[in-house]
DNA sequence: AAGGCGGGGGC
DNA sequence: GCCCCAGCCTT
């Protein structure tokens, strides 16, 4: 079989995440805290969680108020009054079992789209169609191009990414959502260790900008004033990451007037704006 | 298709 | 201060 460039980055990077060998309840556990919550929030609670009890019907037997005082500070309680629900519904519908199917899934409170998707492939190995935040800002990034998926998904990005699932749905699954999780993150994406960076659409269009090239897009700027804030900003970051904007500024065998020359050049270059020198 | 729902960390 | 976080549910 061929190698997998995501899978094989999986393989060597993945966090050690104790929901990734855990029984379904555990999955289920670890999923609701996870919504909208992040991962190190949730590591401590989740342990606490699972040890008090181990089973649906563990929680069940416990009243409302002690999942919600248990719950603490993790944020939006009304998911542990669900989640105690669910857990009322599964030992009572479900033989204490937490369902596979997502149908059966989906009748649970507080369990969505999402949620329902994530159960199945994590605690089932189900090849479902999973659709998280860093699912879905990945393959914008790498398939679309564009930064930033839509607030919530469409039916055509349904379908488009549903096409995109191979054999091992679950494992892939796993991979693309921790690529988006500590590679292809919101701010700052790490691109230079990304395994795909090579075909990203995103990259590709010339993204991500370096800071100096947003700061001089902003400034839209062809006079002198704009000039001399990006020299500015070019003095003030002399520590920061190299760019080609700092190698230029540090060459000192350009004159002042070569060094403009080349910087407006560069900023043409990557902003598509045309900069005229301040004389 | 919006809006509400918590809280903590990063910049 | 604003953005972001393995979303869900009700208008």
């Amino acid at each position: 079989m061929k190698p997998d460039p995501i899978l094989d980055w999986f393989e060597k990077n993945k966090r050690d995440l104790p929901w990734r060998n855990t029984s379904p309840w555990g999955v289920m556990i670890s999923e609701f805290m996870l919504q909208q919550t992040p991962v190190k929030r949730v590591l401590p609670k989740w342990h606490e969680w699972i040890d008090r009890w181990p089973t649906p019907a563990d929680l069940a037997a416990s009243k409302k108020s002690e999942a919600i005082h248990a719950w603490g500070r993790l944020g939006y309680p009304r998911r542990a009054i669900r989640l105690h629900e669910s857990a009322a519904a599964i030992a009572d519908k479900f033989e204490n079992q937490v369902p596979r199917s997502l149908e059966d899934l989906r009748t649970l409170p507080g369990v969505g789209e999402y949620t329902a998707a994530a159960i199945a492939s994590f605690a089932y190995g189900e090849s479902a169609l999973v659709m998280d935040i860093n699912i879905r800002r990945f393959f914008a990034r790498s398939i679309d191009g564009i930064e930033s998926p839509t607030p919530s998904p469409s039916q055509i990005e349904r379908r488009l990414r549903a096409e995109l699932i191979p054999q091992d749905g679950a494992l892939w699954a796993a991979a693309t959502m921790e690529l988006g999780a500590l590679v292809c993150t919101a701010r700052t994406p790490l691109c230079d260790q990304c395994p795909v960076k090579k075909i990203c659409a995103w990259r590709a269009a010339g993204y991500p900008k370096s800071e100096i090239v947003k700061k001089s897009q902003a400034w839209a700027g062809t006079d002198r004033q704009c000039r001399g804030l990006m020299v500015q900003h070019l003095r003030e970051n002399k520590s920061a990451t190299q760019s080609v904007l700092y190698k230029l500024w540090h060459d000192k065998d350009q004159s002042e007037r070569a060094l403009k020359s080349l910087i407006a050049d560069h900023l043409i270059e990557a902003t598509g704006n045309k900069y005229k020198l301040a004389d």
